[in-house]
RNA sequence: GGGCGGUUAGCUCAGUUGGUAGAGCACCGGCUUUACACGCCGGGUGUCGCAGGUUCGAGUCCUGCACCGCCCACCA
């Protein structure tokens, strides 16, 4: 029996109002989502929180994402588990760099030194003025700080049960100091490794990319067929009497950089051409013919151009077939000065090639492209006109011109060696759904390369290593110089190497910071360690680590759950996390993601505020793991209404708790043991990280628990058939309601806490999750579940039969219920409720199946339905 | 090109191991029932994407196809 362990208070009119402002006030004083840190790793369910990035607004989708981790966090902590729900903030990388430069005012300029004095104007001036990387650091941590307060507030009021006292950001000393740690660790093993090779480069951002953060796009393109001489004139096979092969190309404009032609090697129409040299038009190169099973016979003329660099199937074949380079584009993307004659650009005609290309300098490879056409027309090397094609190309998912290929030295993390590992981990990984699975496996099997980790960007985490200068001013990549571990975070660009002194900086004989930063997910993929506490706090570390849950969206499933992976792997040799739980998107009526703009019309607050944040995570608990979930207003107003349903419910049964004693009669107990086994399901349902399939169980089971039960107890609860009957009511609905409280809890954090306030001391939230067997106990020796279901079944019979007459719900009738012996036995138990909810007078005959007739009754009825 | 998911009432979605199609919303009718009109009672609505197959029986299993969405792919 749960004790009203303090005396009731209730509400006049109880109502949804203030809530969030309420309770979320005393969950901070109370401290009630502290995490206890003096409980061990079994007992303790961690929780690796995806951080938002603070550089936009929180729309929508993050709302719907957030609550479903909250759910499983609710519920766990009332499971008994010690929940750790840390919260960061995604402040690191390029979003927060352009907003931090537009909203100050500056530029970074990594070169200069640290001022300590220095101070933004109060408004942004029209010249950009340049500051340190420390200085520029202090910019963003002093914007994204005010960002963060907003979010937070935002988080505050959905009801998040975070640690509000364990929150960290991607920019932030904890996450610096992992970073460069786990970095120079990967260095001393191996495992990171800096090479000048050819890299995704954008050219706007004039940084390298990585693969993970590619996508295509289609674009308008065009075919064109450009003829190549064949050296030393026409001689045998298919092409014996011709002078010229044709090639088909989407970038003419690269035929500067053309190292070789190569077709597929049991392709009979270039099989003679193997071995031998062709010619350049316009630039007079000789080039190589060369056979390679990834030319494609069906594409083009079926032989391909190979430049250093057009697309990654260039840098494969030059790789593999040993080419040398001839780079024409900077990294600003437009063409470079060179000149034509020397080594490496041999030619047959010098001045002719260095006309024509001359004419390329300082073009972007778009208008390049529009001249080497003109000049190819006048040459008669193009054949035809150039076919309009569209095809997909490679971009920067934050870049805006497609992606080039040129060659860098950049810092790579080793991954293709660990494919088969990372895969295994990804079958131990527990994915909800399962099927999500399949993205990673693909992500891997797919993977091109090592992990390119170096951005020549500056917000971000700096490498930790400075080079060595020699004494004729070259750095020595060699022999990078690496801090102690202890010294970390540092930032070579104003720290000193140990042995040196700032003088020596850039000066021969002296050092020279590294100049890049990390990529974003460099970072990120450490947050199970940055919030647990790696370095700073290996106590608090062997608590949480490795975390119980990783909530994240599907569409990083290849940047941020595979990187962690990664990297758990190379540092801990074991998965991060033993769940993965995977929200779908928030899509509007029409099927398309919620664009960001469109998050923006509806802020979250205003939806918040409108349907009370029970209200909105009721619709977002509807959203299935992995699932895409229609933005719907009115599933919030249902969850309103089910909270408001909530709060009547429960006043009325706490309005009379007295007589209060053990449950007795059958209706009570039968109704109790549906209870129970509504817990054993939902239960269930959440270990198994079905949120959705729970709480509609819960849900159906509360309105009948409301329509049915209540209206059939109320005689008896009122007092109509004696003290003993009535006690049995109270007593049961006293542990219903306690029960649907706790099962509510998790989705609907305001409304039951609030009602277990007006009865219960402490939090619903810290209570314990409901038994079954507890509600077994309370239903007792005897007890039937069909008791309950039967009397809802002959109820809602009797009511269609009134219904549908016409009558009211008053009015007295003679209802006579045919049905077989057991559902007989079965009403019997709960006639007198039957009898008083409808002002019935029941006879019973022997039949078949289940059937109710009704006839008005000329006297007051429920006098005669006493037993 | 490869993979994954979806296609069930006007809308949003459930349909557990194959056994006569469900819920909510919306809509319509009725109800001042002392917890709740943010309520209560009742009502109609479906060739379960298409075509085959297995089975006594298929929304559910198998095969193929179509459409929608997403992921991946070396894109000349």
């Amino acid at each position: 029996m749960p004790d009203t362990d303090q005396p009731i208070s209730l509400p006049e009119k109880p109502a949804l109002e203030g809530l969030e402002a309420k309770w979320n006030a005393r969950w901070e004083e109370n401290g009630t989502y502290r995490f206890d840190r003096s409980r061990t790793r079994l007992d303790v369910y961690s929780v690796d929180t995806p951080p938002p990035t603070v550089s936009g607004s929180l729309h929508i989708g993050h709302v719907f994402s957030f609550t479903h981790t909250d759910i499983v966090a609710r519920f766990q902590r009332m499971r008994g588990r010690e929940v750790f729900y840390p919260m960061g903030w995604d402040d690191n990388g390029l979003p927060t760099e352009r907003r931090v430069q537009n909203y100050y005012g500056v530029r970074c300029d990594p070169s200069l030194p640290y001022d300590s004095s220095f101070q933004p104007p109060e408004k942004p001036p029209k010249q950009p003025i340049s500051v340190s990387r420390p200085n520029f650091i202090e910019l963003c941590n002093r914007l994204t700080v005010e960002d963060e307060k907003v979010f937070e507030q935002l988080w505050r009021y959905l009801g998040l049960s975070v640690d509000w006292t364990r929150t960290y950001a991607t920019i932030g000393r904890a996450a610096q100091r992992v970073s460069q740690a786990s970095f120079l660790r990967l260095l001393k093993r191996g495992a990171a490794y800096q090479l000048e090779a050819p890299t995704l480069w954008d050219i706007d951002f004039r940084t390298a990319v990585a693969q993970a953060e590619l996508e295509d796009r289609e674009q308008p393109g065009a075919y064109h067929r450009i003829r190549f001489e064949i050296a030393g004139g026409p001689e045998g096979g298919h092409y014996a009497g011709d002078r010229f092969v044709e090639i088909e190309t989407t970038r003419p404009e690269l035929i500067p950089a053309c190292v070789a032609l190569v077709a597929h090697p049991d392709d009979h129409r270039y099989r003679p051409l193997f071995g031998r040299d062709v010619v350049t038009p316009l630039f007079g190169v000789s080039v190589p013919v060369k056979a390679h099973p990834l030319a494609d016979p069906e594409k083009g003329s079926g032989i391909a151009m190979i430049c250093t660099f057009g697309d990654l199937t260039d840098v494969t074949w030059w790789r593999e077939l040993s080419l040398p380079v001839r780079a024409v584009l900077q990294p600003n993307g437009a063409f470079r000065h060179l000149t034509w004659g020397g080594a490496g650009w041999e030619t047959r005609d010098a001045a002719a090639a260095q006309g024509a290309y001359d004419q390329l300098v300082n073009l972007s490879a778009a208008k390049a492209r529009a001249k080497v056409v003109e000049l190819l027309q006048q040459s008669g090397d193009l054949i035809g006109e150039p076919k309009p094609i569209t095809h997909p190309v490679k971009f920067y998912e934050k870049g805006d011109r497609p992606l080039e290929i040129i060659t860098s030295r950049q810092w790579f993390i080793k991954t293709m060696e660990f494919r088969d590992a990372l895969l295994e981990r990804g079958r131990e990984l527990q994915w909800h759904p399962e099927y999500m699975r399949h993205r990673y496996d693909n992500w891997v099997n797919g993977l091109a390369g090592d992990w390119c980790i170096s951005r020549q960007r500056f917000f971000g985490v700096p490498f930790p290593v400075w080079y060595p200068v020699t004494a004729d001013g070259n750095r020595d990549y060699a022999h990078p110089l690496v801090p102690d571990e202890s010294r970390l975070p540092i930032d070579p660009s104003t720290d000193v190497p140990d042995g040196y002194t700032a003088s020596q900086r850039d000066q021969p004989n002296g050092f020279a910071g590294d100049p890049d930063v990390m990529d974003t997910w460099a970072t990120s993929s450490l947050t199970p360690q940055v919030a647990g506490g790696w370095l700073e706090d290996p106590d608090l570390f062997s608590r949480v680590f490795p975390m119980d849950l990783r909530p994240q969206a599907h569409d990083i499933i290849r940047t941020w759950l595979f990187s962690t992976v990664l990297r758990a792997e190379l540092e801990h040799q074991q998965l991060p996390w033993a769940h993965a739980a995977i929200s779908g998107f928030v899509v509007d009526p029409d099927r398309k993601k919620m664009s960001k703009s469109k998050g923006n019309v509806i802020t979250p607050m205003a939806l918040l505020e409108e349907h009370g944040s029970d209200g909105v995570r009721y619709w977002a608990a509807n959203g299935r793991p992995g699932a895409d979930t229609t933005f719907d207003p009115g599933q919030m107003k249902v969850g309103r209404r089910l909270a408001t349903k909530i709060l009547n419910a429960s006043r009325f049964a706490l309005l009379q708790t007295e007589p209060k004693g053990d449950v007795t009669a059958p209706l009570d107990k039968a109704m109790l043991l549906n209870l129970a086994r509504l817990v054993t399901f939902a239960t269930r349902k959440l270990e198994e990280y079905d949120y959705t399939s729970a709480l509609s169980e819960i849900e159906k089971s509360f309105w009948n628990f409301c329509d049915d039960y209540i209206e059939l107890v109320k005689a008896r609860r009122y007092g109509d058939f004696g003290a003993d009957s009535a006690s049995s009511a109270n007593g049961a609905l006293l542990v219903a309601l306690e029960t649907y409280l706790r099962l509510f809890a998790p989705y609907l954090p305001f409304v039951t806490e609030e009602v277990w306030s007006w009865w219960r001391s402490g939090s619903v939230h810290r209570a314990p999750w409901p038994a079954a067997g507890a509600l077994e106990q309370i239903a007792g020796e005897g007890a039937e579940a069909r008791f309950y279901v039967d009397a809802q079944l002959a109820n809602g019979e009797i009511r269609r039969e009134k219904s549908l007459q016409g009558m009211k719900i008053k009015t007295p009738v003679n209802v006579t219920i045919a049905g077989d012996t057991d559902m007989l036995n079965s009403l019997r138990m709960v006639q007198l409720e039957i009898g008083s909810a409808n002002t019935a007078t029941i006879v019973f005959q022997q039949g078949e199946a289940l059937q109710v007739s009704v006839l008005p009754s000329e006297e007051p009825g429920g006098s005669e339905s006493h037993p």
